[in-house]
RNA sequence: GUGUCCGUAGCUCAGCUGGAUAGAGCAACGGCCUUCUAAGCCGUGGGUCGGGGGUUCGAAUCCCUUCGGGCACACCA
């Protein structure tokens, strides 16, 4: 279906064309005075330099020919050269019909289907999650579901840190904890076992452990290093424990991205683009991309364009070892050969910018990506602390993730439970589903580019806009349902109808635009989008609510346009919060 | 130093491909429960859109400048 916007918009290119006007000053807006009119186009003062007359002429000229079209119950020119609109319910009865027949409730995208690899969640093998891996997961959930509801070939990839230092720290720490591990004989000779030599909980010990001894003990420090580089040249036991480290962590971090809701297509890590490496750097050698520079490997990315000196990216240390560079290079490298993508969207705090437009460029420059391909690099903010500094524990450290769902899991719980009766295990169940909401809602009705304050009291809130509330609206529709189905309402016997006051014509307005929601959503990136216009439909079903007794309405067809419109009200709600990674509950 | 992002109501944030009186939420104050979840709804007060120039019929929005803040600037990831 076409947008609400662009059918207006078409007439009104017909009209002005008809008047001899140029079609590109017909572009309908949303009105942004809903007291006088609820569309607007502004285009009759634009034109009016153009052709010379005044712009309330054009506009006349223009309001005539639309006159009689039975999409305005209202049109009209006003004092300079506005034209307000305002819709006939009978048009926006029927919009409201297609969408309600639509799978994807009225949204089409015109585009073909493109093939698109979403790197977020960042996390590091070993390593808990804290609140610092909170946004990349988040974002990068919400902003792959969109890709996928437009009809994109979505992939998601966690892209774990699993090559670094930390595995020769680990293995160091390990070798003084147990060295009677078969993996620390030099001698041995056999399989290693399968079973691995240690639970999740030890290794969340053993990595803090070992980062720490290895500032204070530099011959910890060395060994450390060397263990990293016997693991990186192929170490039999070397390898056999970061394979272990690998399964126990992967099956840990998968637990805790499932508590979160967000799910990756792919695991893969820094360590699957190691084989890309060589041969890579060597063909940038050999087209003449990249050269040595004080002993490193160096690409230049300087353009003309640029306002400043940027510096080139460095794909080898002067060692001979792969940097953050290199390994995204040679997973570009990978994912080319696997699924030769036509978009990528790199998820990361912005602060990794440079880094970002320095892979890219050489990325597209060394031909690894073929020029054509987007390249996206969407940075976010930091999460502050009320104190609007990054936000940490009480005692000052970076606090985990699973720490913070809980403390947000509990100050919803104790909220709940003062109101309604409900056993313990569904207040528990739905406090975590309200507590992911408030979470993520709170996180992704900021501009993600933009750092924001955390307030826990905030965003468990049931007032304003929050998770909760919406949450909570959603549920009052259903709770409608479940009254009108109990005394014998079918639901998918009831059909749109025109609205019957203000405020139903308010609501429908709102849902109206979902289309063009969607449509700037994925175009910016922008899942906050997804939040406002949440917020507004939230708001307007309230006033509807409010205003008009559903149940209690005597007249049946006009029940069951009210239920109709309530069902198409939930059902874009859901879906949109679904776009958000975000479920509701039946009850609260 | 260079570059970049930000500065909108007491607080947290929208709005920024220029349009009519700058919008929400929270907090403050005042109304509304014999009716579908009052975890709600309605209303009131509150703003030199950091400052100053400029472009324009029209600027929070575009350009310049200035002040204040964040961040990044080759062998960490």
């Amino acid at each position: 279906m076409k947008t609400i916007i662009e059918m207006l918009s078409d007439e009104f290119k017909s009209a002005f064309a008809e008047c001899g006007y140029d079609e590109s000053y017909a572009r309908v807006t949303v009105s942004n005075r809903p007291d006088l009119c609820e569309f607007q186009c502004n285009g009759a003062m634009a034109a009016a330099k153009a052709y010379g007359k005044a712009p309330f002429m054009i506009a006349d000229e223009v309001v005539a020919k639309l006159a009689a079209s039975e999409t305005f119950e209202k049109i009209e020119s006003v004092k300079p050269g506005f034209i307000n609109i305002t819709l006939g319910s009978e048009y926006l009865k029927k919009y409201l019909a297609g969408m309600k027949s639509d799978e994807k409730y009225g949204y089409s995208n015109t585009e073909k289907p493109k093939t698109v690899i979403v790197d977020y969640g960042g996390a590091n093998a070993a390593k808990p999650l804290h609140v610092g891996h909170l946004r990349s997961a988040v974002i990068g959930e919400s902003i792959k579901r969109i890709q996928k509801f437009v009809g994109n070939n979505v992939i998601g990839d966690v892209h774990l840190g699993d090559w670094g230092l930390q595995m020769g720290l680990i293995i160091e720490e390990l070798r003084d904890r147990k060295p009677e591990l078969v993996y620390f004989d030099e001698n041995y000779s056999g399989e290693y076992p399968a079973e691995p030599p240690f639970t999740i909980a030890e290794l969340e010990e053993i990595y803090p452990a070992a980062s720490a001894k290895s500032k204070e003990d530099d011959t910890f420090m060395e060994r450390a290093h060397l263990s990293t580089v016997k693991l990186q040249n192929g170490d039999p036991a070397c390898t056999a424990i970061w394979k272990h480290i690998m399964a126990v962590s992967k099956a840990d971090l998968k637990k805790n991205y499932d508590n979160l809701n967000v799910s990756f297509d792919l695991w893969k890590g820094e360590s699957d683009a190691q084989p890309y490496i060589p041969a890579m750097i060597q063909k940038m050698l050999d087209d003449g991309i990249a050269y040595e520079s004080q002993g490193a490997i160096v690409v230049d990315i300087q353009e003309e364009s640029d306002t400043k000196e940027l510096p080139p990216c460095l794909v080898r240390k002067s060692d001979g070892a792969a940097l953050y560079a290199t390994s995204d290079l040679a997973t570009l490298v990978e994912r080319e050969k696997d699924y030769h993508p036509d978009a990528y969207i790199y998820l990361a705090d912005k602060r990794q910018e440079l880094h970002f437009t320095q892979v890219f460029r050489t990325a597209k420059k060394a031909g690894i990506v073929p020029a054509d391909a987007e390249m996206t690099f969407l940075g976010f903010g930091t999460m502050n602390g009320k104190d609007g500094k990054p936000f940490k524990t009480r005692s000052g450290g970076v606090m985990r993730l699973q720490y913070l769902i809980e403390d947000i899991n509990n100050a919803v719980y104790e909220k709940s439970v003062e109101n309604r009766s409900m056993d313990e295990e569904e207040a528990r169940k739905t406090a975590r589903i309200v507590g992911l909401a408030a979470l993520k809602y709170g996180d992704l009705s900021n501009q993600a580019s933009k750092d924001y304050i955390f307030d826990i009291d905030r965003f468990t809130s049931f007032e304003g806009n929050t998770g909760p509330y919406i949450l909570y609206t959603v549920v009052r529709i259903k709770s409608i349902f479940n009254k009108f189905e109990e005394n014998g309402g079918n639901l998918a016997e009831c059909n749109i109808d025109a609205a019957q006051n203000a405020s139903e014509k308010k609501l429908m307005l709102s849902i109206a635009k979902f289309n063009e929601v969607i449509d700037g959503a994925y175009k910016e990136k922008a899942p906050h989008k997804l939040c406002q216009f949440i917020y507004e439909v939230a708001d307007a079903f309230g006033g509807f609510y409010h205003d008009t007794m559903i149940l209690a309405e005597p007249d049946e067809n006009k029940k069951k346009g009210y239920i109709a419109l309530l069902a198409l009200t939930k059902d874009v709600l859901e879906c949109c919060l679904d776009l958000l990674g975000i479920e509701t509950p039946e009850r609260m």
